[in-house]
DNA sequence: CAAACATATTAGTATGGTCTAATATTTTGT
DNA sequence: ACAAAATATTAGACCATACTAATATGTTTG
């Protein structure tokens, strides 16, 4: 069993990890702030417990067994953010450091439940995806509204980066999740768009904004 | 801030010196199942963060500081309880594990919002009392079964242990919560009690069975 | 009341998880 | 390619939380 320590530096090196499929001890601490020299003994450890490969001088690995744990830590945290705003009534921008404290908690059956009261998502609304009991994740599952072109009909399913502001403006906008958006221009120049939806016509989103919000095509083709 | 360890040996005190106000080293060490020194050297920290009052050689007793702070965990426990049971459909016999994991979050807002939920309970089902958020508790809310007098109407509200036998024992006789017991007769050689409720007549309950039923009166005078 | 027993304390050790300072290695920029 | 900068590692310290062994105090009982 690990301890609440050990598992945010796999929850950390899964995130960072999640692209390049390695990250360097200065990378996690940074993103832990815990000095290097602590990050490189407890990675030693892990490496120790095979969660980790750690060579000399060489990036971080997580091994097969640690990207599972990491993921079921990762599964629990977006499951408990899910379930405290789906379920409980809280803001998005509340739950973040309920879940950090959540994520730690030893009862499998405590998180099936929630996940099943939640009907089994497999993305939370930041579009980022929640693991399975067994690890596994979905892929890219959304695309950002600025990857799209025009004429293309949307729904918005998540936004990347869930700032007050950013939620605000959508709110003014009535701009909800789950309203299709018609893509109806695109300004070459700053890539800004004109877009439809809920009877609104017209409106202009800048290309921050279309960077930031994660979107499902409904065109036939998809079905 | 407490650690979860000195909350555990907080509300080990609080509940141990429930009834004669202090406990000795050697119940919190048998109750927690840690050594007697290591009890000691704690019980010396908290004495020092005027938690605990501690002299040589003498019984623990909690300050009024903390009485508050046991109180609050304790709080957080039976509220946990509560709402996994209420709300998310779990059975009696399984949340005091993941209870006991998560009383030690700290996020008020996280228990307030339970609390709401609920709507703002002061006993648990198993009679025992939720304290308030400044620590407050309500004290003999109920009564046993086995201490009220034949003609008595009384209404079960918990049970004062909660084994699965037990539990088994009054699903087979359909005595739920909220049900409404008459008092028939008693009888004096063995205590056991004929009692009637939900359309049932005569139905014997042996003295143990009286001693761990909680309930309230329904008399007129009590209204 | 004194011996035996239970309880409490002190002293010393270990491990997890953090730090700083010093050193080693790799990467970067001229 | 070499010096400087960035990154990584080792060594040594500290605190929290546990332990065991040894000792001290308090309680019970013949």
């Amino acid at each position: 069993m690990n301890s609440s320590v050990e598992e945010n530096y796999l929850k950390a090196l899964f995130m960072l990890s999640s692209t390049k499929g390695e990250a360097t001890v200065n990378e996690v601490s940074r993103f832990l702030d815990i000095k290097m020299p602590t990050v490189n003994s407890m990675m030693k450890r892990l490496s120790e417990k095979g969660l980790v490969i750690h060579e000399n001088y060489k990036p971080l690995k997580l091994t097969e067994k640690g990207r599972l744990e990491a993921a079921l830590v990762v599964r629990k945290h977006r499951l408990t953010e899910m379930y405290l705003v789906e379920k409980m009534g809280f803001g998005w921008e509340e739950v973040h450091h309920i879940a950090e404290q959540i994520e730690h908690i030893h009862a499998p059956e405590f998180f099936n439940k929630m996940d099943e009261l939640l009907g089994y998502p497999t993305v939370d609304p930041h579009g980022s995806p929640i693991p399975s009991e067994e690890g596994k994740i979905v892929l890219n599952p959304y695309l950002k509204l600025s990857e799209c072109i025009v004429g293309e009909q949307v729904e918005l399913m998540a936004v990347g980066q869930s700032s007050a502001s950013l939620l605000k403006y959508l709110n003014t906008r009535e701009l909800a999740l789950g309203v299709v958006i018609h893509i109806e221009e695109i300004e070459p120049f700053d890539r800004s768009m004109h877009v439809s939806y809920s009877g609104r016509t017209s409106v202009v989103l800048t290309s921050l904004v279309c960077d930031s919000l994660l979107v499902r095509r409904l065109n036939e083709e998809t079905k």
